[in-house]
DNA sequence: CGTAAACGTGCAATAATATGCACTAATCAG
DNA sequence: CTGATTAGTGCATATTATTGCACGTTTACG
């Protein structure tokens, strides 16, 4: 049995379980306890499992999500508002999940008249202030972490839909790789997203230029505006210009 | 038993008692009262409990703000710690929105291992605190007034569970009419809801007893509980205990 | 005050863990 | 193909964490 065979045997038990214990774990997965204390170690490194003595439990909730949503506002803030210019009243819109566009949610002029298709209940519930602003939730498991439903119901559900323009929060850009995520479930959710809107704006921060992750969700190509901040110098933008990308920086 | 999950248990039961007594603590969790005394030093250092002599208090007056943001009545609360005993680990739930159902879901032992399946965001959000739980959003339209999604894609998606026990949150109720509520969409998502459920527990407050409403969800026979408050009058519930329902009254 | 309960501290027993080391199997450069 | 390297594992041993008990001190409350 390989390591991460076992690992993911351990994590699944966890789930199911809501705890384990070394001991058990040797015996059930039969390997001595000192590879199951190693094997705990990793995850808990990885953040996945919370380490105890005696075994391990289910993660602490993290409040990554809040604390992310304090930080940075600024610049996030800059940016939700160039993108504000590119939606007009009676667009049909996808909003991706993310700090940076609950920002544009709760940006958006209250007299618009739209229809939002977005995974992130926090952008539903924020919409609410705006009676013009029909809100479509996407339906599937609820990621704690990024607070967006992911699965293979949000897919299926953006195939239904053809959207004016679709705005999505990007990890990590990159001039050759493109458009990655740290997460297989949400590659698929936003290049579902990519496929069901007519115009793609992928907003960055600058931190997020010229980096990658493991996951793939499509090449530059795919969008059609990139929004990031000011301070972004001209030379780094010019890669991604010279593929026809319109840039679009916050003032 | 672990430490950490001992410290969990000392907690869970701090907050529904209010407090606890470490003798009382090592004779429910069998280890001896010094054991106690460490883990309530240690949840007091992680400013989580209040440390008093001979025991512990809640740090704060209200355990969460999203409680009180829903200006939540002690009714509420003792409906919802009613109907938490209807819930055990490794079940499939299904959670009606309102705002009854939310401080259901707020009050869950943090420990619990479960799926549910709700179509309220705010409860979703709300369950970002539990590790153990696996939420399913369902996905539809948003309706702003009552936080939920409502419509066709709710229904379809509610088709394809088949839940262990469906918590209710009703508008309306009577001996005769059964459920109602005072709209249409409502009324068909409580109805599939109650059909992918093997239980089926109404939740309502006593104001909510012997009124009707324009839109019937379906006979007080699709109901296994009725849990309301502990000031309704037996004669009250005479009619409703008539019909087989299993009526819990609060403490 | 005075008493009993509650508390803190030091200590020993036990369980859990970390660490160093040896062995195996797989990989890889030459 | 061969020898070297490396990751993974199990074992022995040292270290640490957790717990219960003894004993002296503090606290609550009549």
């Amino acid at each position: 049995m390989l390591k991460e065979e076992r690992q993911g045997q351990i994590l699944q038990m966890l789930h199911s379980e809501g705890k384990v214990l070394a001991p058990q774990l040797s015996l059930a997965l039969k390997v001595s306890e000192d590879t199951i204390r190693r094997d705990l170690r990793d995850l808990a490194e990885a953040r996945l499992i919370q380490r105890v003595h005696g075994g391990a439990l289910l993660r602490a909730p993290s409040s990554n999500y809040l604390q992310r949503r304090q930080g940075a506002t600024t610049a996030k803030a800059h940016i939700a508002q160039v993108a504000l210019s590119l939606i007009r009243n009676d667009q049909v819109i996808i909003l991706d999940g993310g700090t940076t566009t609950l920002q544009l949610a709760c940006s958006l002029p209250t007299d618009l008249v739209a229809t939002v298709i977005t995974n992130s209940p926090p952008i539903g519930i924020a919409l609410a202030q705006h009676p013009g602003v029909e809100v479509i939730l996407l339906g599937g498991k609820f990621s704690k972490e990024a607070q967006v439903t992911v699965g293979v119901t949000v897919i299926e559900a953006l195939r239904t839909f053809r959207a004016d323009v679709c705005m999505l929060g990007v990890c990590s850009v990159h001039p050759e790789l493109g458009v990655s995520v740290p997460n297989l479930e949400e590659a698929y959710v936003k290049r579902a997203m990519i496929a069901s809107a007519a115009e793609v704006v992928a907003l960055a921060s600058a931190e997020k230029l010229n980096t990658a992750a493991p996951y793939v969700v499509g090449p530059l190509a795919d969008l059609t505006y990139l929004v990031t901040e000011q301070s972004v110098s001209a030379t780094t933008l010019k890669p991604y210009r010279a593929v026809g990308l319109s840039v679009l920086q916050a003032d």
